[in-house]
DNA sequence: TGATTTACCACCTAGGTGCGAAGA
DNA sequence: ACTCTTCGCACCTAGGTGGTAAAT
């Protein structure tokens, strides 16, 4: 137990890019590495649930932030000294460290082996795989937010061809997203704590009318979710606020409008409720899907009744997740196995009793099948952080084929985690290693390009109402319903852990979140790649538009129309950071970042921006400036988590060998705050031209990040 | 259209009375009174949405309050005078005056001329009818919460015997009661009159070990449904804030294990399209029943299909409600005809759009069977108030029977609002008129006792964190669904207006309701009586339990067991004032009151509290004192309003001829702050006792209420 | 025995699923 | 042909209703 796994993640500066009318790609580019800004992540093992200060909202300086990363990187290296850091004080009296865990990990791992697919439906389409995380580390009283949304993965279009996902073209442009606040919010730490998180009522759709609210996306599109956790009392200091983002690589999914991959929808049979209609169950369900021998039925929804206490998010009909990894034959990799177990073992955050008991149930209910013995060695993540510094490789593969890049599309019948349709195809027991895709090609199509320190962490925690204030208040919180079901076992732990806890200088990490840190580190759990960092502080926005999502229905029920959010951004800056996420075997290898505004503003209707678009009203005249992380570092990946691997379509799919677990070689990616700055000032003009109408198109830089 | 029926409604002092360990029948005797702490009601007629300085927590000037009562009462007998008052500005910066309108009034209408009858189950039932509100006159961007509780309306205990309800007893204790918290609170008044409020999510239950958070009701006992608006922007400042109740008499309901009447039963499966299956539709539904020839069918859910915007609240599953008078059978009574279309009348805040439409809706689907054309002469209401001044008869006997004071139960075989089962009984068309139960006989039961100004309109804001946080914290709304149906036109129309819109000087209505005002005169729009008010300080509480019940399903999911809830109040003083609701033809005759802390503080698990409750630690020595209201005021109220009136059954069973419009000889009960000063006095002693389980029996002390 | 209370059930409403035919 | 998209459906999950019969 406790791999002591650590990917140190460096920064990357991607090109700002408007290859789509009005639509800021920059929500695309995080989601293209795996890791975004700067954030640390590190393997649950050993970590007890540490109340560390994870001060927000404080700037810091350039050497702090330096010292901050060199710790991150030490820390990283040994998951150990997590512990003892835990007695600093915080900056904002509250300390918290959070820790986020993917509820389901194998689930999703199943799906995302072959290649999660979503369906978009006009109506509105929920996910399936729920997307659930348990959150720990929270201070108890402190108001928080929680959110998701759900980004382009990358630039390409695809086609699911042979029996596989082929880049079919560019990606069509993207319809603004919105942040999905989660109903619930704010709450206090502790009520976040006590119960799963869930976004079951966050729906997506291909209607680009909606006016429900729901996330809009494009079918056959790549995409991933994210999720953010904001400490703040009201959603109208939302956009005041720093946002720790978090990313599980295995919840990307392909958007469609019909499954395309048989494996998926008896996937999606067998473990949906919603569908158990169509189980082999000797009913009359309907023909198709007879191939697939799936002598698993009902192992998602048996035993899965909601636990007392339920879950959060609302409504009440949200099907209970697997408990643990499941025995369906699709589910029978010996990769799943091995990560099953490990998420096992990760017991990081044991604080609460809570935390303990969900352990002790997983535990208790593991499926023998599918949890190896956890223990395997993660991989040695290095980081190197600091301005202009080298970029650190985050390691990231756990459980997953090449990571490297992700933005760009080559128009070739690269199979996207084609998934192993020889492998583990067959029927119950374990499957091979990983078959399917191309190899590990990627490309690094972000152009980084240096800004000059134009401006400097500056941690405007800008307090004033602003315009904003009136879009906030016809928002406000709405209440909807909590939900009452989902209580599955935590199959899998997140390996991420936040900046916070670690013991660095009061604030310091709190601040590079805040301002301009940028330089955590994030651990990757295997020894995956794509340590994509992006830090994109943009300078100057001051439109009124408030770009959150409160919640899809009820600003339906309330007749106010989605558009109201998005549009101009009033700050001055906004920063994005990203970090490789850790990924121990077994843990939810979520990827997490500490940023502001990572919200969309797409404001204006048909000008369509990205979640971290921010539109502002600065004269424009530059050009974009975007960080690229090292996406080809897959050296070693390609070994242990090689699988599909197309320019835009390697992610994390299919976990491989137990190698895994071990880090896989790191690439270094660059971590300095400056580059950021830079990066900001060109997303700026950026947007201005975006604004202005003028949609300059994003070409792939390949190649590392330059740290400036 | 447009009845300018005003009443003005005077305060009564209730003796307060302890007749239950620990249970402060507080809440009962406002329940048992329409009307409660000083309130001012007036017909919406006329009368734009008005956003009138409502200013909170002000204290005010005895004399002050004397002009404003003067005012009130002026204003009450010409509601065009409204609007010109509307321009005065605001203490609190927040301009609002709320109105509120019960939603499928007609249909809450049926039902209380039978007897509502309410099921309560060990999991936990909704109430048919749903409550759902309208409110109007909110300040758009302040932030509200909005809460509803269940108050005992008596000391009774009932049975069904013969086709009639008797009182069988004394009540039984109450358990501690829960204030509900709407889940979308806190919003914006915008949000908030944005569409329908809905409380749907609350469930009612008689396991007195109840773990959801769900409001615990006595079988075979009567209860009050009230309303409560309170500007705050977080749950955590309740408190300390003030309190503007709203009753509307027709929701009143007795709870029951098993319907006892059939007649409600029918309307119940005729109404409630979860019961669809119980419907003469040809289909095979349960026997029993039949003997209701019941032909109006499908009519709640036809054409209920909620309108876009939805109502608010959570959840998904809430039945629409009748958009207008039901063809039912049973609701073809005449009064019930003239009420409705004078609801049609009231158009108040006329100033949405939204609200102008809703009129527009209700007008056009008016069912004409149910509707009569409005302007039927609204009952003249006199109003007199002042410290000492003889009481103001409040009118009111909206469609309703003998209203006369609740509390206290004679066991004997009176019937309760028995219902005409004789009349309207036989079928389809147009019912007879108000049929039923025995005459207006009402008991004074509240000894009036005067108290010393002891204390002055301390209007106590207090906004120190208090100990309470802690539970709040563990509470803070948790959003819950909001709700995507109900959205029937605009059946009932509340009558009241709160002081807050007349030009009375700045703050002198809200210093008033939050201090001791107590004066606020509340209109009652059909000659009904029973104008109770009772206000009732109770200084020195310092106990830090939280009476908030933030959400059943969240809490529950939680794990938040309810009983941290409840227990001693941490204010120095609580004030609760009633005022008689108005009672125009056809609007929701809505009680309403200005008062702080409306909750219970029922803490200890074994202690029963009312809602009202505020268990003080000052040493016990004194007696209760209570403002009782002319309960016998009903001559003319007997007249239109008579129906069955053992002491504690008739609060407002079955509309009688349609002179109930035409404001019945008003009694005019006393009005005065003073009094109101002494009975809080009283109350707290009380308290005291009740506290050291000294249990007092309250006494019915006829006549009207004696002004100090 | 009679008054209530419970547990269980059939029947509904709501709405989440993938299927499969029909479009585009 | 193909590749997607759309729409109505059958089948489920969730859970709200009163009936019924048994229990209290």
């Amino acid at each position: 137990m406790r791999v002591p796994a650590l990917a140190a993640t460096t920064m990357a500066y991607h090109p700002f890019h408007a290859h789509r009318a009005a639509d800021f790609p920059m929500s695309a580019f995080l989601a293209a590495q795996p890791s975004f800004f700067p954030a640390l992540t590190l393997p649950p093992s050993g970590a007890p649930a540490l109340s560390l200060p994870g001060a927000l909202g404080k700037p810091l300086s350039e050497a702090t932030l330096a010292e901050a990363a060199l710790h991150v990187q030490a820390l990283g290296q040994q998951a150990a000294h997590l512990r003892p850091l835990k007695s600093l004080e915080t900056e904002d009296e509250v300390e918290d460290d959070p820790k986020v865990i993917l509820e389901a990990k194998d689930l999703w791992d199943q799906f995302h082996k072959l290649g999660t697919e979503m369906v978009i439906t006009k109506s509105g389409r929920r996910m399936f795989p729920p997307f659930k995380v348990r959150v720990n580390g929270l201070d108890k009283k402190a108001k928080y937010i929680l959110l998701m949304d759900i980004v382009a993965a990358d630039d390409c279009r695809y086609k699911f061809h042979n029996s596989r996902w082929m880049v079919a073209g560019k990606a069509d442009p993207e319809m603004p997203k919105r942040m999905y606040i989660h109903p619930d919010s704010p709450a206090t730490g502790e009520q976040w704590m006590a119960k799963a998180v869930t976004f079951h009522k966050l729906k997506l759709t291909n209607n680009i009318s909606d006016k429900h609210g729901f996330t809009i996306l494009n079918s056959m599109h790549k995409y991933q979710p994210r999720f953010h956790i904001v400490r703040a009392n009201d959603i109208l200091k939302l956009p005041y606020s720093t946002f720790r983002t978090y990313v599980f690589p295995e919840t990307e999914f392909i958007a469609v409008t019909a499954y395309q991959n048989d494996k998926i929808t008896q996937l999606k049979i067998d473990h949906n409720p919603f569908a158990k209609g169509f189980r082999d169950t000797g009913n009359g369900r309907r023909e198709k899907r007879k191939q697939l021998s799936l002598p698993s039925m009902r192992v998602y929804d048996d035993q899965c009744k909601d636990r007392d206490g339920g879950d959060s998010d609302d409504s009440s009909s949200d099907p209970p997740l697997v408990r643990e990894s499941l025995h369906s034959p699709l589910a029978a990799d010996p990769v799943s196995l091995h990560l099953i177990q490990a998420s096992k073992d990760d017991k990081s955050a044991a604080n609460s009793d809570q935390e303990l008991e969900r352990r002790e149930e997983r535990s208790a209910a593991g499926s023998p099948g599918t949890q190896g013995s956890g223990a395997e060695s993660p991989p040695a993540v290095k980081e190197r952080d600091r301005e202009g510094g080298s970029g650190h490789p985050a390691q990231r593969c756990h459980k997953d084929g090449a990571p490297a890049k992700r933005k760009g599309c080559v128009e070739s019948d690269t199979c996207y985690s084609g998934r192993s349709s020889d492998r583990e195809e067959g029927g119950g027991g374990g499957g091979g290693g990983g078959g399917g895709g191309g190899g590990g090609r990627r490309r690094k199509e972000e152009s980084s390009k240096d800004a000059e320190s134009a401006y400097s962490p500056l941690m405007i925690q800008t307090e004033s109402p602003s315009h904003m204030a009136g879009y906030l208040q016809s928002l406000a919180h709405s209440g909807l319903q909590s939900q009452q079901f989902f209580n599955p076992l935590n199959v899998g732990q997140p390996l991420f852990i936040h900046p916070g806890q670690f013991a660095v200088a009061p604030g310091a990490f709190s601040a590079m979140a805040t301002g301009m840190g940028h330089l955590l580190a994030s651990v990757s759990g295997a020894g995956s790649l794509d340590p994509g960092l992006s830090s994109v502080p943009v300078p100057g926005a001051s439109a009124p538009h408030f770009p959150f999502h409160l919640s899809q229905h009820v600003l339906a029920s309330q007749g106010i129309p989605m558009t109201t959010f998005g549009g101009l951004f009033p700050y001055p800056y906004t920063y994005m950071a990203a970090a490789a996420a850790a990924a121990l075997p077994s843990a939810a290898g979520a990827t997490s970042s500490l940023h502001r505004h990572p919200f969309l503003s797409g404001g204006r209707p048909r000008l369509r921006f990205n979640p971290y678009s921010i539109p502002v009203s600065i004269p424009a005249s530059t050009n974009l400036l975007t960080t690229a992380m090292p996406s080809a570092l897959g050296g070693s990946d390609s070994k242990l988590c090689s699988r599909g691997s197309s320019p835009g379509s390697e992610l994390n799919h299919k976990s491989e060998g137990s190698g895994v677990r071990t880090g896989a070689g790191g690439t270094i990616s660059p971590l300095s705050p400056k580059p950021a700055a830079k990066e900001a000032m060109n997303e700026l003009q950026n947007i201005q031209r975006l604004v202005s109408g003028l949609h300059s198109q994003r070409e792939a830089s390949p190649g590392p990040p330059s740290p400036k």
